[in-house]
DNA sequence: GTATCTGCAAACCCTTTGCAATAAG
DNA sequence: CTTATTGCAAAGGGTTTGCAGATAC
């Protein structure tokens, strides 16, 4: 029991219901993004397809994604450097990222308040929470060693 | 006793320091930020020292960003339809945002585990921590009933 | 006086979009 | 068959940058 179903199964049936198509190039993609386990921007999945010989246009990948975040398979966890970066989210327990500022290395950790703390902002301001983005920025171990 | 620094005077030695030179264009962009008890935008920020007919240039505001946010004077708050938003933290105690999806409205809020959080990690992850970003979103009362 | 800063406009770069050909259902 | 999707290339739009003149110090 408690089968669970695979983010391609959930992304044609999330078509279906708006009337969409699944297509060969849609589903290519998300593959790439769900084997992918680190987080990804736009021109380094695109690179990475095309290092493959999948060919996919980048118009097609940026169609997606807004798509993909409405499913609820991915998400955007921070801009830098002038672009979006996002991770896939479907199958994962929700997390939060800690980063070095310095040379870009990412730790991910989760932690229970953060639940009590939306459920008390609900309360408090009486929103309707849909998600939090906890963002840390530091200095990893070595880059703080190498004092930079 | 107790006597604050004004940011002018903060960041007059900031460029000092740097041998860097303290402009009138400089001050009058850090008066206009500080003036303004909002989140804030390049463009609109620039329009609205048009309409005080204060002449800079949005090349100047954009130059002068990066120094702001190195003095620890402002801090990208949140990315979002394509551009960046900052605020003016000199001299406010440190709050997070609760975010309506729908509208915009933004609520402030700090809480003290978000310190606990910020040590522990520290901890134990051996990170010097620099700062954390909590982004809720949700939607605001009004937003809510309207069921958008 | 000298090196930094300003404004302007052009360049940049990520993202979006119009269009004609293609393909899903 | 009909309507959505694709790839391409051009357009958009926020941000950065080269340059010559102006200006802090």
């Amino acid at each position: 029991m408690n089968e669970m179903k695979s983010e391609l199964e959930i992304f044609r049936e999330f078509l279906k219901n708006k009337g969409m198509r699944y297509t060969p190039e849609r589903e290519t993609i998300i593959k790439e993004i769900f084997d992918t386990h680190d987080h990804f921007d736009v021109d380094s999945l695109y690179i990475s397809m095309r290092q493959k010989d999948i060919r996919v246009s980048k118009a097609s990948i940026y169609r997606l994604i807004p798509l993909l975040i409405e499913a609820n398979l991915i998400e955007a966890v921070f801009f830098e450097g002038g672009q979006m970066y996002y991770e896939h989210i479907y199958g994962h327990e929700h997390h939060c990222h800690l980063r070095c500022i310095n040379c870009g290395r990412i730790q991910e950790f989760a932690d229970p308040r953060l639940r009590d703390i939306e459920q008390e902002l609900a309360d408090r301001f009486s929103y309707q929470i849909i998600r939090h983005k906890l963002e840390v920025t530091g200095l990893c171990p070595e880059c703080r060693n190498r004092q930079d």
